[in-house]
DNA sequence: CTATGTGAATTTATTCACAGCA
DNA sequence: TGCTGTGAATAAATTCACATAG
């Protein structure tokens, strides 16, 4: 099944692989089989294997597979082999949660500035890095920084993100619970950590 | 099609729904289309139409849907028109956002108590709720409340899930990394907000 | 004439079952 | 024998096309 297209549920799940394969490397591990992968992540083998059958073999059968050879493919077909600056647009409280949150280092990214619109935030720093005025944005295309996240309040998201297009982001992780219109060659991913909450007493029994 | 199991993909979209029906009744509208929906959402209307379809026809052929009553059988279903209360556990950067999220009050989330393992944490207010001991979990039993938005560091997340659930929690919102084990009754959802980032790059046409 | 509601067709994803290789 | 890799079978979700009702 060698040269296939990936489906997006595929694609959804390789983060995931990703970092418990790299969990498993701290633990000094060497190698790994889809059972004991499924195990720690809550699925079952044969999504796995099928997940992996997509973009060639490197299991061995009757061993299993080398965490490290994975990692790698992994990382390739996620184009996480090089590093990405990503910019972050609102540092209020979300955006200090998502410039302190782990995960993003563990995937290679470098979060290379931060803008604000509030006055009094500007030339601040967080973590290490200045606040800048979000009539910034527009140095962004000279600065090699092609991702961006937004942790902004709704009413400012799509005129932020038309600036962000306008310099040249072609990615944009949008944390404001709103749909924002893009160009096609703009990738968009939208997250509203209230809406995962708003589906859970749908699927608790009897409450 | 009237009597049929809402299918989980449906289920996902229904507080996106809501959300933005929400809105359109802030701007003083009454009732609007499948069309509307769909622009404003960035789908397509006959998804809108489908999933509307499994519970229940409340459009009106030829006008279009009453945002009102839609918005009152989407509670019903999604067991939102009952108030439910949630405890937060993490008083640190993500859980300080989680905390002043507008978004859990647009559904009617009431963040009850908060808990920390900090000693330094204890006592302190946060919002206008007092942060208590984690040791204090199993007084949730006696308290009313359902639900825990997990947002601590990924190692003690296991164990706390298992205190939560022995104290007769029922859901699970968990933003740690990691994936926890828990007795069928209870449900978890998990957010991992680098995750999402990871598979931008992927999408990410020539870069 | 307009916009819903829904079977049928199509596409996509998951699960199974087992052949193939160390 | 043990675990991978993958076609085939099944299940689920999306899209279409059109009958239907105001």
């Amino acid at each position: 099944m060698r040269y296939h297209r990936i489906p997006d549920e595929t694609v959804r799940r390789l983060p995931i692989y990703l970092r418990c394969l790299l969990s498993l490397t701290e633990e000094g591990l060497e190698k790994t089989s889809s059972q004991k992968l499924a195990d720690s992540l809550g699925t079952n083998p044969w999504q796995i294997r099928k997940d992996f059958s997509y973009f060639g073999d490197f299991g061995t059968r009757g061993v299993g597979y080398k965490i490290d050879k994975l990692k790698k493919q992994i990382n390739k077909i996620l184009k996480l082999d090089v590093k990405h600056k990503a910019a972050l647009i609102g540092a209020g409280n979300l955006g200090s949660a998502v410039l302190a949150y782990p995960g993003f280092k563990v995937y290679g990214f470098d979060i290379a500035a931060v803008f604000d619109i509030a006055p009094e935030k500007i030339s601040r720093r967080i973590g290490n890095i200045d606040i800048e005025d979000v009539s910034n944005i527009p140095t962004l295309s000279e600065r090699d920084i092609k991702l961006a996240i937004l942790t902004i309040p709704l009413d400012a998201a799509q005129k932020t993100a038309d600036a962000l297009v306008e310099a040249g982001i072609r990615g944009i992780l949008n944390f404001s619970p709103q749909h924002i219109t893009v160009p096609k060659k703009v990738k968009v991913i939208s997250i509203d950590i209230a809406m995962d909450l708003a589906r859970l007493p749908y699927y608790m029994p009897a409450c």
